[in-house]
DNA sequence: CTGATTTTTAGTACCTAGTCCTAATATCGG
DNA sequence: CCGATATTAGGACTAGGTACTAAAAATCAG
């Protein structure tokens, strides 16, 4: 016993989800109606032909495989510094910085705002990151305009400790404290030594 | 004057591999030789036809939906997953990812690489990042290859503990302890989705 | 039950992006 | 110039459709 319309396009919505490869001969045996009503169906619920279907499924992919993570030079606009002892920069967050399920930021966009804020701070531009302890305290969404403070909490023989606070509004959004080392400017990097 | 056939079987078939939604007709204006001789080239060097090629990639799409997260959204090309157990990528350093100075790879990057692969590890519809632990043990240079390791080593209700071991050859250039807030997809079943 | 309406089926012409095949030219090396 | 290779042209056929017309079948209302 064939079943009602409504079921039937209820049913081909959810075959034709599951899997876009199916064509309206198949789905007309499977459904036990003609080609024809498969075809309506399709009309009415505008699901678009096999062709279609897979070439959307396609070009998904391809989307996905031009990704390159474009980090720019400095992550953020640093709109404050002072040298050794503290920084401010500002990083705005767009539809390219979140998990596109979600719409929240990925966290390496903001630990990269705050770690190159802390190479930034540094009187020396061969700051390297040695370690670093961080804390995600709220998800940070899409628009958000991250500010992040940095300071400079300490330093010895080498290396220099700054902590980084992220905020949206007055809303602590990250937390991180470096260990920077400042690296001397010799080609090998397999002994550090500090020398400056 | 047109190029000779060698030289023109060779530009097609990097030209297809670039963008394989191309058609026999698009092809042919291209070179500037007729439709047919576009099919000869595509026999001779065995390119399926513009349908079979969306096909494929389309096929290989829905594999990896399979996966909780898109692929786009890691960074570095995952080469094996185990879900909520571990995970391996890869990432090659090159020009855009080092400090111009010293060639020596930027700490967000290697952070970026090892957060995404804790992310994609896991088996939900959600997981952010709440809390890491992270320390870079030895620079790593331009030219690089890096793996880095996902073992997922404990999890209870929402939270979840990822290690991350990068390594450079055998030598260990990063490590992470990330605590991940993992939220369930509001509709359980381990059917997915595919988006139409 | 009848008549109207909805749903389903059938069939035609046309489309794209091809395949496979034959045959006629064009171009090049020796 | 000849012969081989390369290119082009054309016809017949294919899958998986669209767009349309028309008719048959099923369903619903009174």
């Amino acid at each position: 016993m064939r079943k009602s319309k409504k079921e039937r396009q209820e049913r081909l919505q959810l075959t034709i989800q599951e899997n876009p490869f199916v064509t309206d001969e198949e789905l007309a045996q499977e459904f036990n109606v003609s080609v024809q009503t498969i075809r309506l169906d399709r009309m009415e619920l505008s699901i678009p032909e096999l062709r279609e279907r897979i070439k959307y499924v396609a070009e998904k992919n391809m989307q996905d495989e031009v990704r390159s993570l474009p980090i720019e030079e400095v992550i953020g606009d640093i709109i404050d510094i002072e040298l050794d002892s503290s920084a401010i920069s500002l990083f705005d967050v767009k539809k390219e910085h979140v998990f596109t399920r979600n719409g929240i930021a990925r966290g390496h966009h903001l630990f990269a705002q705050a770690n190159s804020l802390a190479v930034a701070v540094i009187n020396d531009e061969m700051a390297l990151t040695g370690k670093a302890e961080i804390k995600f305290t709220q998800p940070v969404k899409e628009g958000s305009r991250v500010i992040a403070k940095a300071k400079v909490t300490g330093s010895e023989k080498g290396w220099t400790t700054v902590v980084v606070s992220s905020f949206v509004g007055s809303d602590l959004v990250f937390r991180g404290e470096f260990t920077m080392f400042r690296a001397p400017s010799s080609e090998k990097g397999e002994k550090h030594e500090a020398r400056n």
